[in-house]
DNA sequence: AACTATTTATAATG
DNA sequence: TCATTATAAATAGTT
């Protein structure tokens, strides 16, 4: 239908095959309004140019992804859904576990123990005293290092000190500056133990901020 | 282009109209089939007719899903991708969320100890500490109540028995069923004490079934 | 973009 | 549904 037959392979000359496309695709575009008028059909029609301009198609009263979440359910071989339907497995699967992993928590907490028989009670019982014995052997571990590397901080402190008080040949008065050694570095180690270990909690703090619900428990 | 004319309306003649479907639908996917092989462009179509048959047409090279997936690149206004980027996130927040929720369990296990500070430390002994005597009180709670639950069992079976005696006035060998009262409801309460109570746990299981893994830990 | 010779699509018909 | 054909419509090449 032109003044030439032509064959149909692809048009080398860049100009004419944009003015063929151009004039071919509102043939087309035609074409499918008048089917689906004429046809009562659905209609949807996307295009990319070579050059990557698009255009598109779809019959009035709906829309693009209307037909095709229909085209989905009609061909069975989802395209989408069947992606969308594996997150909403995994999903699923995740707020399980997310919901099994809190119940746990909570159990190790102290709380939610209604349900629970007597042997798996038991079990909890030793697995937390166990854990208990584990957090304190861990804390006494940190308290030593912390103290000890005080303690270091310390006497390197003092021995500058010494040092400078030696250069300068003892001429100051003695009131400035450091008075004695053994008054400072024990007493700030005492401190600490007492700040640390001695004074005992006042409250126990089950479900502060300290530690429990540190983290957002609600699901997305 | 046709014997006559026609109007571009709605064919009511239902056979009519599904001739002229399945005429002009084949003219449109040549029509598309010669400007993907004329222009070197990407074109889907996708149709329904007004009796619920579907037909698709794609360009060699891609399919349906790939043409749209392009489109919705191409348009920004995405349809899919929205919704599937949504639960990329949602995913991706539960995924951190369990995570977090496991860290807190092995913590609470006793494990992983080596990031927290001595604050958290405290904070955490102090918790499972709470924790412990809860379930203690809890572990307690069950056993007395099973025993008196079992001690009532005991003293109504007791009851029957001798009711029974009664009624057959003695007239047994007394060697035959029970001996006597004491030995029996005492010496089961007792066992249970033992076996649940006074033997002290071999070894703390702290990772064996009883307690701890028990769901699925890994991800889908 | 417009024009037009020609090809192509298709409405009516068998 | 298939084939035919007269005619409408689309479009290739040109201006």
């Amino acid at each position: 239908m032109g003044r030439g037959k032509i064959e149909i392979k692809r048009i080398e000359n860049a100009t004419n095959r944009q003015v063929t496309y151009s004039k071919r695709r509102t043939g087309i575009m035609k074409k499918a309004r008048e089917l689906t008028v004429l046809c009562d059909a659905q209609v949807a029609i996307i295009m990319f140019s070579s050059t990557g301009k698009y255009h598109e198609f779809c019959s009035p009263g709906t829309d693009i992804k209307g037909i095709f979440d229909r085209y989905q359910q009609a061909t069975g071989t989802s395209l989408w859904i069947e992606q969308y339907e594996n997150m909403q497995r995994t999903l699923s699967h995740l707020k399980d576990i997310n919901r099994n992993l809190r119940t746990e928590i909570r159990q190790r907490m102290g709380e939610d123990l209604d349900g629970l028989e007597f042997d798996k009670l038991r079990g909890l019982e030793q697995n937390v005293d166990a854990a208990l014995k584990e957090v304190r052997h861990r804390k006494y571990h940190v308290i030593t290092t912390q103290t000890e590397t005080y303690k270091k901080k310390v006497k390197h402190s003092y021995e500058a000190y010494k040092n400078l008080q030696q250069e300068l040949g003892m001429r100051e008065d003695p009131s400035f500056g450091f008075v004695d050694n053994a008054g400072w570095d024990g007493g700030a180690a005492a401190d600490m133990y007492a700040g640390f270990r001695v004074v005992p909690p006042s409250h126990p703090n089950l479900h502060g901020m300290a530690y429990g619900a540190s983290h957002d428990m609600r699901l997305g």
